[in-house]
RNA sequence: CGGAGUAUAGCUCAGCCUGGUAGAGCACCACGUUCGGGACGUGGGGGUCGUAAGUUCGAAUCUUGCUACUCCGACCA
């Protein structure tokens, strides 16, 4: 009897959504295609937002903020991005509202000269500033994060993987040349393979996405792929280089050193919510979400087994008391967080909300645990032995002494089991485009596991690239990078027979 | 935006075919019994049946429009 009514094998897109609302995560709100994070959600991602930000600052880039609304003719500069964004942009278009015939609508009367987007992105905005702020090459590298929400009117949305609204961080640099933009472009990329994989236990693959693939407007994108439990890819962040595309279109222009004037070279990265849904899809059982220790808004919780009697009290110090000592533990560059759940509700019910939420560490401490000095947990990593659940005891000495440690342990268990699943499920022996046809198959009902394809290839352009891209469609594939790990010598392209020069990854994505 | 499905209590759903004025389980509240672990008994609160119109003496039930959500696709970071 799991805690979840649906498992992954039964119904993984059901499964995904019941972890969402049974971990607390979070919920749809009456906004199309928005969502309310929850506490346990947004705690996560407080978390993400806590270490990224502090890379991100380790790295030379100070947080700005700018505004939510952007004027509409900012778009109208970058043809590929305004061609890229158009159409699913919000647009704002009165400032007031009035009675009209027994109804609240925009007043006709209070319609904008110029109506306002909600960014979906800010590259416009923030070049924009660029241009004004950027007069000698002395002030360049620039280098600019914000945090932020965006809205994308997303035709369909999917909790945390694909929302209208999200949260997210945007970096936004302008160097004095290509080198340069590069190797920040590759410094995000980076940032977010090692957050990725250290902080929220999510093996990922770094590489290049394909022409056909790059963010509206980029002369290169970037990307870190995570592999979900279904097989199918996940884009877990992107980093872009803009070459002078944003720069030509709004003046971003400095003085060199030899007093000539030259255009900037601008890149842009980011990540978004979108991470937990990777993280969701990545460590979740049937039994809810098992969050890596590292991001668990409560690391060890501790459910005091009360029963309404004078002893409570007692048993509520010894409580109080355990979880001081653990805050004053240290894991993963900060204090243990443990806490206490003292809501008035039966301690099973309690038990089993922070099993579906993916505590890492659950303690349940009865009266004879408190007067003899021990603690009962159990591990969500190893949460049952057969179908029962596993518990153990320890001295309370020796549970604080070892909590930090089984935290660690557990983040590099999650780790582990995952970048296995993802090593083991990459075939790098499709070499026809036959052999691609063969293991992914069209039968619309085949709901085997597939995993990704490594395979070479030409690195064909424009039409050429599009053909490739149609007939992967039919197989319902795409090519998610280049990983930037390349062998030493290449094949032949699967798709064309000739000469390859590059590994790509394929696989069915989100 | 196309295809399919769904919409009845906080949740999961029954009732609809064959129209007669609202049900179950879980959750919630009270009391009692339990108590090293998703306990049990008794009692109780809670729904204008997604929405609008039509047919009818009478609509959750039949008809039509609309809306929302889920899945598949198209699109997309």
């Amino acid at each position: 009897m799991h805690a979840l009514k649906v498992t992954r094998a039964e119904d993984f897109p059901e499964w995904y959504q019941a972890v969402v609302r049974e971990a607390d995560l979070a919920e749809p709100s009456p906004t199309r295609g928005s969502m309310i994070i929850k506490p346990w959600g947004m705690g996560i991602w407080e978390r993400i937002q806590g270490e990224l930000d502090r890379r991100i600052k380790e790295t030379g880039h100070d947080n700005y903020y700018f505004p939510l609304l952007i004027p509409l003719s900012f778009f109208a500069k970058e043809a590929e991005h305004v061609e890229g964004f158009a159409k699913e942009m919000a647009v704002v278009t009165h400032h007031r509202l009035k009675q009209i015939d027994g109804e609240l609508k925009p007043d006709p009367d209070a319609e904008l000269t110029e109506p306002l987007i909600i960014r979906p992105t800010s590259e416009t905005i923030i070049g924009d500033a660029f241009s004004r702020w950027i007069v000698s090459y002395r002030d360049l590298p620039l280098k600019l994060n914000q945090w932020a929400n965006v809205m994308r009117w997303e035709m369909r949305t999917r909790m945390f993987l694909r929302t209208a609204e999200f949260l997210w961080q945007e970096g936004h640099t302008a160097h004095v040349d290509e080198a340069d933009a590069m190797d920040e472009t590759m410094l995000a990329l980076e940032i977010y393979r090692s957050f990725a994989e250290d902080f929220l236990a999510l093996p990922v693959i770094a590489g290049e996405k394909p022409e056909n693939e790059r963010f509206p407007g980029a002369v290169r994108t970037y990307s870190i792929e995570a592999m979900m439990q279904d097989g199918k890819a996940l884009q877990a962040g992107t980093s872009h280089y803009l070459g002078t595309h944003f720069a030509e279109a709004q003046n971003i222009r400095y003085q060199d050193r030899d007093g000539g004037k030259a255009l900037a070279h601008t890149t842009s990265w980011g990540v978004s919510t979108r991470m937990i849904g990777g993280v969701i899809m990545t460590h979740g059982d049937d039994d809810g979400l098992r969050t890596p220790p590292a991001i668990a808004p409560r690391q060890v919780v501790i459910v005091p087994m009360l029963r309404g009697k004078p002893e409570d009290a007692d048993l509520k110090a010894y409580c109080a008391a355990l979880a001081a000592e653990l805050n004053k533990e240290s894991v993963f560059g900060s204090a243990v967080r443990a806490f206490v759940d003292m809501k008035d509700a039966k301690p099973a019910d309690k038990r089993w909300d922070w099993v579906r939420r993916g505590a890492p560490l659950i303690c349940e401490i009865g009266p004879r645990d408190a007067a003899n000095g021990q603690v009962t947990f159990i591990n969500r990593n190893a949460l049952r032995e057969g179908e029962k659940i596993k518990s153990h005891t320890l001295t309370r000495d020796e549970f604080v002494a070892q909590a930090a440690g089984l935290l660690e342990t557990n983040q590099a268990e999650l780790f582990a089991e995952a970048k296995t699943r993802l090593e083991g499920a990459i075939r790098s022996d499709l070499v026809t485009f036959a052999d691609l046809e063969r293991y992914y198959g069209t039968d619309e009902n085949d709901a085997e596991f597939k995993g990704w394809a490594r395979v070479h290839w030409s690195r064909p352009t424009g039409a050429a690239l599009d053909a490739v891209g149609d007939r992967l469609k039919v197989l319902k594939l795409t090519i998610r990078n280049a990983p930037l790990a390349q062998p030493a010598s290449f094949g032949v392209c699967i798709f064309t027979g000739a000469p390859a020069v590059e590994e790509i990854l394929i696989a069915r994505s989100y």
